[in-house]
RNA sequence: GCCAGGGUAGCUCAGCUGGUAGAGUACCUCACUGAAAAUGAGGGUGUCCCCGGUUCGAGUCCGGGCCCUGGCA
């Protein structure tokens, strides 16, 4: 494949269960592609069921790149997804290929796509838990007091109970002496981006999301969540806390009935749905949405040919 | 058929001596720059079963009807 100006990259977006995996392999067999996940859960081993992650026959198939990356006891964080993503787009690039990013975690669609410049301050776990003590004994106001003395601009725009984001705005701050809001900066890539999104009616987005984790059920997601406890891993781990992970581990460890456990993923899945979709409307303005209920795969196969002749 | 209880938000139900309604959950919206399937903020979305009556005013009181549940026949 050869393209005059810049090199190209096709995006596949949709909230979960739209069909994301089935028509990015299928794409990238037609036109010489290799996937990059752009999933936060799939990033994990051992996380195969929950995660609706491609099996190894879809992956004998066609090059994947960001899965299986890490331990669920690991936590990569953004900067080391957009640095691993940018290096495995490079390289498909390079190779003459097409590199598809396929995923439903919008921050890491934007972050690599919209080329975020993210503060070069790794986790630092003591420094969250000291700041968090503090929060717990004198008050999340407090802490927010303590973030608006440094950095007004990111205090203004964080909500006081927001723990999370007050604690790494001060993190930010504790190591380099900066501003987290001065040193959020953007540098797109110098990609041909192409924004393909899968969309369904709100209610049929619910069914199949509901249907497929009843599948999950099926195919044993109970027991690979039983198998990741077994092993050694807190449940108060960032990997843990996914859909239907955390409330399966609430059924195995404090005894809450699989049914209500179920019910309870799937209300979470259709509130994760939901904020994925608030996600894609704020951040990917230029999305070309299609019917998942009706993917013609050769004329979207057609369409991005096109698409790529003329870029 | 008779007796008793009940029909209020998508669901389960609260609603004091009459002042056009609430809770949990579901649902909807939004924010998001190294935890993101995370974290946080906001929102009531309603023929109070129907018809009539009393009243300034009815979810609430009265009459009639319809439906549901249990018991007795």
């Amino acid at each position: 494949m050869r393209w005059t100006g810049r090199p190209p990259l096709l995006v596949i977006l949709g909230a979960t269960a739209t069909g994301k995996t089935g028509l990015a392999l299928q794409l990238a067999e037609r036109l010489n592609g290799e996937i990059v996940g752009a999933d936060s859960r799939q990033i994990y081993r051992g996380m195969d069921i929950g995660t609706a992650k491609p099996d190894a026959e879809q992956r004998a198939r066609v090059a994947h790149h960001l899965i299986d990356i890490a331990d669920p006891d690991e936590n990569p964080g953004l900067a080391v997804i957009q640095n691993l993503a940018n290096a495995a787009i490079a390289d498909i690039q390079r190779r003459g290929r097409l590199p598809l990013l396929v995923g439903g975690t919008g921050q890491y669609l934007s972050a690599i796509v919209e080329g975020w410049r993210i503060p070069e301050v790794p986790p630092n776990e003591s420094l969250r838990r000291e700041l968090e003590n503090f929060a717990l004994s004198h008050g999340r106001e407090a802490l927010h007091r303590r973030l608006a003395d440094v950095d007004p601009v990111t205090a203004a725009r964080t909500h006081p109970n927001n723990l999370r984001r007050l604690v790494r705005s001060l993190e930010v701050w504790h190591e380099t002496g900066q501003a987290i809001s001065e040193l959020q900066q953007r540098h797109p890539p110098p990609w041909s981006v192409l924004h393909v999104g899968l969309q369904l009616e709100r209610s049929d987005l619910y069914a199949r999301a509901d249907r497929r984790l009843e599948a999950m059920i099926e195919a044993g997601f109970v027991n690979e969540v039983r198998l990741l406890l077994e092993a050694g891993y807190s449940r108060d781990l960032p990997s843990m806390s996914g859909l239907g992970y955390r409330q399966l581990t609430a059924h195995l460890l404090d005894g809450l009935p699989l049914p209500e456990a179920i019910d309870a993923a799937k209300a979470a899945t259709h509130d994760f749905i939901r904020r994925q979709l608030t996600w894609f409307r704020g951040h990917h303005a230029d999305i070309r949405w299609l019917d998942a209920a009706s993917l013609e795969t050769d004329t979207i196969a057609t369409d991005v040919q096109r698409w790529l002749a003329q870029i």
